[in-house]
DNA sequence: ACAACATTTCGCTTGTTGGCGAATAGTCGT
DNA sequence: ACGACTATTCGCCAACAAGCGAAATGTTGT
């Protein structure tokens, strides 16, 4: 059941909703949420164990994205579940909003603000 | 979100998964689960809230049941979900038969069995 | 009216989770 | 080899959630 334990957090949630149809960088996620990156790494870390998320390095950038078609039917059902009753959420609306700004910003930048705090 | 925190805690997924076909009370429920009525009936209430399930009461007992077709989408699908991601879950098949058992008992012995405690 | 009963609410304790900053790991460019 | 850089792990604290027992609520039978 860490399914479900993982769809727990609104964070993790969002994060699902935003990965729809493209893959983002570990710094794109934690820019758009506004969180520490060692807390966002931490939630990407319980997505992953869940299976509920794909990761691939390159470099130093580690991509986060939807798990392909050879998951398994409980994890893509749980995140065509959330999709569908989530997809209208205010909250998550709002995210892709600032998503789509984010996305035009070259993700060193997202980088360099975060070590400035 | 609601859905997805009401979902997040076992017993409260595992008893969604014993209302399938059914309706059960308040203190059969308990005693599926083996906590304090305080505990089961504060689980109850979360799901109440977030729609998951139905009740109805008769005289003292209360009776929990899976929602209607006329609950929100997002609602149903939940539901679904959690039926076909853990019906095969060793802790839920386990349930199950626990509950076979558990029916052939008269609720009012199981409200005893509890007060004794 | 009252006693017995089923469930819920309240107050409290304990374990878990989410958050951050500091330290660590791993990678690239020079 | 080394410094800059991206991400993760670790250690800690605050907030939350699950658990129980006691008290309260509401219902039935007498």
């Amino acid at each position: 059941m860490n399914l479900t334990k993982a769809l727990a957090d609104p964070h993790r949630v969002r994060l699902l909703l935003a990965l729809r149809g493209r893959e983002l960088c570990a710094c794109q996620i934690t820019e758009l949420f506004g969180l520490a990156p060692s807390t966002m790494s931490k939630h990407l870390s319980i997505l992953y164990q869940a299976g509920l998320v794909d990761s691939r390095k390159n470099g130093r950038w580690v991509y986060y994205s939807q798990p392909g078609k050879d998951a398994p039917v409980a994890v893509r059902k749980a995140i065509e579940w959330v999709g569908d009753a989530l997809a209208a959420n205010a909250q998550v609306v709002e995210d892709a909003r600032r998503l789509k700004e984010l996305l035009k910003v070259n993700p060193s930048e997202l980088c360099r603000r975060q070590c400035q705090k």
